[in-house]
DNA sequence: AAAACGGGGTC
DNA sequence: GACCCAGTTTT
C-alpha cells in the first residue's frame, strides 16, 4: 500500500468529529483555517463556534465592525488575523459578490491567506490537488522519509512542499490533506509518539534509524526581550476610567488598554501628574497606589511584559472616559482582561 | 533570510 | 524554560 493510501485508511478510522468537518463551504473552511493558524484545535474551536453563530455568512462578517470582531477574537492571539479576516470578508462580499475564489492562485491573494491556507481551502472546499504543509505535515514527512533538512530554512520549505506534492493522493485530496494533518496531530505527535501502534512504522525511516526524537529539525531563533509596562487605571468620580486604543506597529494593534507608561527598566514610581496632563486632565487632585506589589510577567513569543497596574483615584471626573459598566465591551489584551477580572470596577 | 506577531498546552 | 500549535506578514 502507498503512503497516501495508508494515511487515508488511518484517517477514515481515526478522524475527530470537528465542527468544520460537516461542510465544505469555503466561508467555513476559510474561517476555521485562519483561526487554526499557529493555534491548537482545542483552543480555536470555541472561537469558531462563536463566529459562525454571530456571523453565519461572509456578508454578516463584512457588515460587522472591526471592534466587534476583535472583541470576539479576544484571547486567541495574533490579532492581525482578525483584522485581515475582516478586510477579506469585505472584499469577498463587495468585489466578489460573496463568492470565495476557487483557485489556489486567487485564494493566495487574499489578506491573511498564505501558501498553507490557500492550499487548504483549495483542497478541502474545491477538491483541488494542492498539498498542504503545516507543522504536522513537516513532522510526518521528515520522520517517515528521514529528511533532516531544517523545516524553517528556505531550502527546507521548498523541499518539503515538493515532497508533499509527490506523495499526495490526487484522487481524494480533500480527505488526504486533512488526514496527514490529523495523523500528525494524533499519531505522529512531537513528543514520544507511540510507534508501536503506527500503521506507517514498517516503512518509517526515522523509526528504522532511531531518529524519531531528532526529527523534524528546526533552526531555533528564540530571542525574548523584556519590556516594562505601567498601566494607570483611572477611577473618576463619575465612575469612568480611561482606555486608549493601540495604534501603529507592534503588539495588540487596535486593541484597547489603560494609559501606559513604558520604561526601559523597572521603575519604582510613576509620574502620574505628567501622564494625566497628556490626557487633558488638569488641576485635579488624585491619589494613587501600586495595585500589584509582585510584578506580573505576561509572556509573549518574543517579549516578556513586566507589568504593574497603578490605581489612580481622581476627585473629579474623567473626561472622554469609559464607564465602569461599559469597560467589558472593549477588545483588550489578555493581560488587561485578567486585571479587569481581578479588580472589579 | 530573519524577525515580529499571542496565548495556551505539554513535558 | 523550551518547544509546539491546521502560518503570514513585514523588515
Amino acid at each position: 500500500m502507498t503512503f497516501s493510501a495508508k494515511i487515508l485508511r488511518w484517517y477514515d478510522a481515526n478522524k475527530r468529529n470537528l465542527p468544520w468537518r460537516s461542510t465544505v463551504n469555503p466561508y467555513n473552511i476559510w474561517l476555521s483555517e485562519i483561526m487554526l493558524q499557529q493555534t491548537r484545535v482545542a483552543q480555536g474551536t470555541p472561537y469558531y463556534l462563536k463566529f459562525v453563530e454571530n456571523f453565519p455568512t461572509v456578508k454578516h462578517l463584512a457588515a460587522a465592525s472591526e471592534e466587534e470582531i476583535l472583541k470576539l477574537w479576544q484571547g486567541l492571539g495574533y490579532y492581525s488575523r482578525a483584522r485581515n479576516l475582516h478586510a477579506t470578508a469585505k472584499i469577498v462580499t463587495n468585489q466578489f459578490d460573496g463568492q470565495f475564489p476557487d483557485t489556489y492562485k486567487e485564494l493566495l491573494k487574499l489578506k491573511g491567506v498564505g501558501d498553507y491556507t490557500a492550499s487548504a481551502i483549495a483542497s478541502i472546499s474545491f477538491n483541488l490537488p494542492e498539498p498542504v504543509v503545516d507543522g504536522n505535515v513537516y513532522r510526518v514527512l521528515s520522520r517517515y522519509f528521514g529528511v533532516s533538512l531544517p523545516i524553517n530554512s528556505t531550502e527546507g520549505i521548498k523541499y518539503f512542499k515538493t515532497l508533499a506534492r509527490e506523495v499526495m493522493n490526487v484522487k481524494n485530496i480533500r480527505d488526504y490533506n486533512q488526514g496527514i494533518m490529523e495523523f500528525g496531530a494524533i499519531q505522529c505527535v512531537p513528543s514520544s509518539p507511540d510507534c508501536t501502534i503506527c500503521p506507517l512504522s514498517a516503512s518509517c525511516v526515522a523509526l528504522r534509524d532511531d531518529k524519531v526524537k531528532e526529527l523534524p529539525v528546526k533552526i531555533k531563533k528564540t530571542k525574548v526581550r523584556d519590556r516594562f509596562f505601567n498601566y494607570l487605571v483611572l477611577l473618576g468620580g463619575n465612575d469612568h476610567s480611561l482606555l486608549k486604543q493601540r495604534t501603529g506597529k507592534g503588539i495588540w494593534q487596535n486593541l484597547y488598554e489603560f494609559p501606559l507608561i513604558e520604561s526601559e527598566a523597572a521603575i519604582t514610581n510613576v509620574d502620574v501628574q505628567t501622564e494625566l496632563e497628556q490626557y487633558g486632565i488638569l488641576d485635579q487632585k488624585f491619589e494613587f497606589y501600586k495595585f500589584n506589589e509582585e510584578v506580573i510577567v505576561h509572556k509573549l513569543s518574543h517579549q516578556h511584559l513586566k507589568t504593574h497596574f497603578w490605581i489612580v483615584t481622581l476627585e473629579g471626573d474623567v473626561p472622554n472616559g469609559v464607564s465602569f459598566q461599559e469597560i467589558d465591551k472593549f477588545p483588550v489584551p489578555v493581560l488587561v482582561a485578567d486585571f479587569i477580572k481581578t479588580f472589579k470596577f
